[in-house]
DNA sequence: CTGAAAGCGCTTACAG
DNA sequence: CTGAAAGCGCTTACAG
């Protein structure tokens, strides 16, 4: 009310001398930490509330060695611009951080150049960090263990150190597999992105997996990884119908994107002759003619679990090392009998 | 090499006391602020290099009363997922912040709420703001101005403290609404997202001002807005065609996506029965077929300008208060002459 | 060109 | 239950 500008900002100091006390007194009452009366601390409380003060959290990250901020690490690969997946996620980070009154410090970088995330890490700007993807010989996560920072990741890693929180790829993928063989077909082609992912060994696992179950041999010729060139895959493709297959899984909606546009140019029909599914349930193929079958996870809450389990870990509380996630499997025109 | 463990942090003092010098001289050296000795500079580099220490960026902060963290605001809304469009421009924008040793704080919420951005701005966890999107009536806009941390504005505003940076949506929509009706086409749609959104009435502007040039009547009856709602939108289009429309605008390409879906459920064929064109040439149309007439921008640039002002801003170092980016109309088959 | 000292705004043993 | 004081690791007038 009688504040004019606000230029100058309110400390713990002007708070302890306009009410006669100390400034121990002042941060206690605040924090909640250590011994101090009803009767003070209510008086504290309404002084700060009435002028509205506001700590000011870098003197406070200063003093306790705690940013209050956790790194998200966003690969900068080309294919991700098509997913929305990383957005969703974040919205679920997000949610919580902002519960504990951490932010995110977010950045985004190649997987073999450590160097932005050392940047934030040597700077201190951040009290842990959450990797949005997870890779096979993991430098980014390797390096955030070897400095004993805690993190998270979302995806598996073999790096111990790691808070895993993953959706279950493997076994989706093997339900829907086995979904496939039950339907009678014989020929299930299996196409997906870069191998050094290590949600793409899990798919290929739970691929595998189905075929096993089913007592039935894998078609191992027509497993084709590391399609991330729309070239590639268009040649192989052609290989792929030449082959006879009579299904392609894609391990994910843009890759989808790209089978479906290359059956177009070759007139083949979606279902009629030939079968095809899906990863993600994302609105990349919300508008397809057919509808496409697909796995789908929940992302926000994949974010939310990461970034409650990193808190945790922050705080020196109870965590859960790895926590694993369901899935739905949803049947849609592209896999229809004939 | 001697040092045992990354438990503790060398500090300025530290270095001082190694080469008999005063923290004074060492920051000196470091910031290359105030009248120093060559040599003694040299002195020191030399020995943070070999000791790699790196500066405690909170004590700095507090001592500088600045954060090296600028804010982005993403805003919550459904449809915002769908577009690729942050992600490229958030790109941009991190690609610019780092050279400058500044870090992105990612802040998400609903345009109305200020509470996300009041909480960064009260805690003092940025040196300003970018806004990756504007609204008509903007109250975060509004609020930043009120409290005078610097921002910039991906997107028009006419909240006059921002630093605004935009794409021309207005010419590429007049462009591309001039050459529709060079084309012979007369009755063409527009149908667009929320009308709050300042980029919606630019893009109404542009396709009014080409009927005004080309002194044709506008097709007043045929401008649809605030179609985010799916089914809304499925009866207008149905209008539409009773109207008689030979072509139809949508305002973006998740927008556009739905208009197919509605166009092929009608068998209404494209672009023999109608022709069709949208903003922002992204990976959501990319595989459909026919291809889709686009409005395309340069959306990473986007992000790099407006970080670049931002900055400069911050560093009270020149700026431009307005800057427009350019725009390509690509032509497809979906506007293809019978 | 260099340094002693105060300051940024908090927290936290330690003592009472 | 409360406080004086030191400390977090920098920067920056001020003086020399």
């Amino acid at each position: 009310m009688v504040q004019e500008n606000t230029v100058k900002n309110i400390t713990i100091a002007d708070v302890a001398e306009a009410l006669g006390v100390s400034k121990t007194t002042v941060s206690r009452a605040i924090s909640g930490k250590g011994r101090i009366g009803a009767e003070t601390r209510e008086k504290v409380l309404d002084y700060i509330e009435e002028h509205n003060y506001t700590p000011n959290v870098i003197a406070k990250s200063l003093a306790q060695s705690k940013t209050y901020n956790i790194g998200v690490m966003i690969p900068s690969e080309y294919d991700i611009i098509d997913l929305p997946f990383f957005q969703s996620c974040l919205f679920g980070i997000q949610e919580i951080a902002a519960t504990m009154d951490y932010d995110i410090l977010l950045t985004i970088s190649k997987p073999e150049d450590t160097s932005q995330l050392e940047r934030i890490v040597t700077n201190r700007k951040v009290d842990g960090v959450i990797l949005m993807r997870t890779f096979v010989d993991d430098k980014q996560a390797k390096m955030l263990a070897k400095r004993g920072i805690p993190f998270a990741t979302v995806g598996g890693t073999n790096v111990k150190e790691a808070i895993q929180v993953d959706q279950d790829h493997q076994s989706a993928c093997k339900e829907l597999t086995s979904i496939l063989l039950m339907k009678k077909m014989k020929r299930i082609a299996l196409v997906g992105g870069d191998e050094k992912h290590v949600v793409t060994q899990k798919r290929l696992k739970g691929y595998l997996d189905a075929f096993k179950e089913a007592h039935i041999p894998v078609t191992e010729d027509l497993i084709y990884l590391g399609m991330n060139n729309p070239v590639l895959l268009d040649q192989k493709i052609e290989e792929i119908l030449k082959k006879g297959a009579d299904c392609i899984i894609s391990m994910d909606d843009a890759l989808c994107g790209s089978v479906l546009k290359k059956l177009r140019a070759e007139h083949v029909k979606v279902p009629q002759d030939i079968k095809v599914a899906s990863f993600y349930n994302s609105s990349v193929l919300e508008n397809n003619v057919p509808s496409i079958t697909s796995l789908s996870f929940d992302e926000k809450e994949l974010g939310m679990v990461a970034c409650r389990e990193l808190m945790n870990a922050i705080e020196d509380k109870e965590i859960n090392r790895a926590t694993t996630l369901g899935y739905q499997v949803i049947l849609r025109e592209s896999t229809l009998q004939a």
